[in-house]
DNA sequence: GACAAAGCAGACAAAATAGTCTTAATACTT
DNA sequence: AAGTATTAAGACTATTTTGTCTGCTTTGTC
């Protein structure tokens, strides 16, 4: 798995809340957990992450809950990564080999480096606006479906 | 990380057996394991798995060992990763939505898609023939540097 | 001010992964 | 036959990741 749960569970939070639209509102942990069936407790817990490396922002009380912290546009599924998985998310290697690097390449490095670069380059390169635009506009689907059988 | 530990020691391990040439003859885990840093036990309990899968063969008592169970021109990564950690690596996706599929992708889908098929590409046509080639013949590392400092 | 609705914090539990150890089984050597 | 070198099997421990719970703090409403 390349991502851990956190981090999915982080992204999908984030483009929730991207598609949410709310002026200024926020939105309770609470129902994001419920809406995308994610235990409460363990969304509180990385909200908090991601509210630490200011990519949300969070209010108590009633009517509180949590908002972006910056324009869906300004952040991207990148920031959303390195923020729970670390920085180094995509330092780490096929071969594993401590100390690696271009001088003395392990022999997957040419293929794998390439790849990984391809899949930094999607994640830097989608907002969360445009993850939400394509969303509405394509119709397709962040909660799991329920009437619908497939 | 994308592979698991298990999984990159089975193809550090699975590549030295190729780069080994021995005609018949067999390689001890032990001299694998130091050789390659990696824990006797653990590593004896991975090969055991590439032996269930019918990757490499076994032999017990004094000049015994491990060998490639076909020529590693006929072994691709994807057959060692397949080994350990199951059919479906690359099934799971980024928003890691419980049923999903083309019809009703996620946000993500797209573009992961393409770069995950990249990924399995890769894997898929690198043997470790391919591997050990390459190792020899751009003087690519497989342990860890002990003499050079880099 | 009392109460309720939220997030905050940290201890705790469960599950998955990684790693260790001990005992057996097997095969070669002498 | 005895002894040794090797893998096989499985119990055991440790670490990391995931998830739960309980109590506290902040904020709005009445
Ligand atoms: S040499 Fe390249 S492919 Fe190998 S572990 Fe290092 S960065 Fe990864
Ligand atoms: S819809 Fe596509 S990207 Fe999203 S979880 Fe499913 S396969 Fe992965």
């Amino acid at each position: 798995m390349l991502l851990s749960k956190r981090c999915i569970y982080a992204l999908r939070a984030a483009l929730y809340l991207a598609l949410a639209k709310t002026d200024g509102e926020y939105i309770s942990i609470q129902k994001i957990a419920s809406e995308l069936n994610i235990s409460f407790h363990f969304l509180t817990k990385i909200l908090q992450d991601l509210q630490r490396k200011n990519l949300v922002i969070s209010f108590r009380g009633p009517r509180g809950g949590v908002a972006l912290a910056r324009p869906d546009t300004e952040i991207t599924s990148m920031d959303i990564i390195r923020a729970i998985n670390g920085e180094d998310v995509f330092a780490q290697c096929i071969m594993g080999l401590p100390g690696c690097g271009t001088e003395t390449p392990c022999p997957m490095h040419e293929d794998w480096a390439r790849s990984r670069k391809a899949i930094e380059t999607v994640f830097n390169n989608t907002s969360l606006a445009t993850l939400a635009e394509q969303t509405v506009k394509k119709h397709l689907r962040l909660t799991e479906p329920k009437a619908r059988t497939e």
